[in-house]
DNA sequence: TGTACATCAGTGAACGCGCGTTCACTGATGTAC
DNA sequence: TGTACATCAGTGAACGCGCGTTCACTGATGTAC
């Protein structure tokens, strides 16, 4: 009786004391969340080291697991995040600028040589979608919410543009952007990387009704 | 001086003696890459593993380094085999049929929920790209060749069935084949996964000026 | 023809290392009285 | 105000396992004479 007592009070008093160590956590765990999602872009999902994103965020591995139950769930909510700073980027080129503008500046800079480079501060679908088979259905999910989101964006920019059917440009404009971004990364030499970058360009400028910049 | 002798006698009948033996290690390291190339089109180039490729072979492990030098030689000749085979697909599902016909048969096969289940036989492509960043730049040179024939074929046709620009056009056609699948398969529910391909069909399917089926 | 010997693809055990996970412990931050 | 005690994020060593690589050995296929 008197153990349970104890209990209540500490549970009771515990929210008030636990305020301030909770927000220290909070911050610790969305340090974690940055280097996983850094870790994603660079690596992939399956390239993502437990001991690496701690050491990264100043920690040591074996606190990893106050934190998430277990890798696979850290990699769940990193696709996540990841996907959140996708749309975030979006928001960034696209931000106050003409329809059109903003367009053809987020087609600009997808198929730059900057964002091929960049791979730790662009686009994380094509560091991921290789990987993404073989991950978490749970991670599969959060992926298909914010591809979800991105793509309504950029239909959303689309029918502001005026390019008609803009659902199916939407889809079709980030299939290539990202099958285009994947191959030149795959490839090595300059010549190769810029045709694939350039020719993806020219094609969606086209289709989309952008005359030659 | 003896020694010297029995030696070149035995270097000299050697090659006759070899020749079944030769022959017979030709295939079994055929059967290898025939394994290997498997093993990378479902668990990407990073994911290959030498005993399973050796065990499917028919073979034990400690075998591997009789044919190869080490892992990553046997991954950069697996990638350029693959791609001999997604030339060989392109050939198979093409053949015999009219320029446009072939095209619309090509696409139609490409962006196919059979083609996304078929990862093993299918178009290597998007199975690889995710992961050949992180890859011997011996097997992405490799990689660079089969792209550039695979380009080469689909410019070919395309201009035989009266596409403009088809340099341009063979390119984004890859480009937006290979993300749309990556895509596809990496999205969980049937929904997203069909939207995905057949919205990129449609946008395909009028930029090169095929009529809807 | 038969016996001794050479070759080498393939075997299977062992090594070493990376890495996810566990666990006993610490130390900073708080409360109790 | 000061001392005893509780909590728990974080530490760092250890465990177990997968996997690429090595290595001594085998056995089938041949040659030598």
């Amino acid at each position: 009786v008197l153990g349970i007592l104890l209990y209540e009070v500490h549970h009771i008093k515990g929210r008030e004391r636990m305020r301030y160590a909770a927000e220290h956590k909070v911050r610790t765990k969305a340090k974690m969340l940055t280097e996983a999602t850094r870790a994603i872009r660079l690596h992939g999902p399956s390239g993502l080291r437990v001991e690496q994103v701690m050491s990264r965020a100043g920690l040591t591995h074996g606190g990893f697991y106050a934190h998430f139950p277990s890798r696979e769930h850290l990699v769940a909510e990193a696709v996540a995040e990841a996907l959140k700073q996708g749309a975030a980027l979006f928001e960034r080129v696209t931000h106050d600028r003409s329809p059109r503008e903003a367009l053809r500046a987020y087609i600009n800079y997808y198929l730059s040589p900057e964002h091929l480079v960049a791979v730790e501060a662009g686009c994380p679908l094509p560091a991921m979608i290789g990987d993404l088979p073989r991950v978490t259905s749970e991670a599969r999910e959060r992926f298909g919410q914010g591809f979800a989101r991105l793509h309504k964006r950029v239909e959303t920019l689309m029918v502001a543009a005026g390019v008609e059917d803009a659902s199916v440009g939407a889809s079709s404009l980030i299939a290539e952007l990202v099958g285009a971004v994947s191959l030149a990364r795959a490839l090595v030499g300059p010549e190769q990387t810029v045709e694939v970058l350039t020719r993806s360009r020219l094609a969606i400028y086209k289709r989309v009704g952008l005359e030659d910049a």
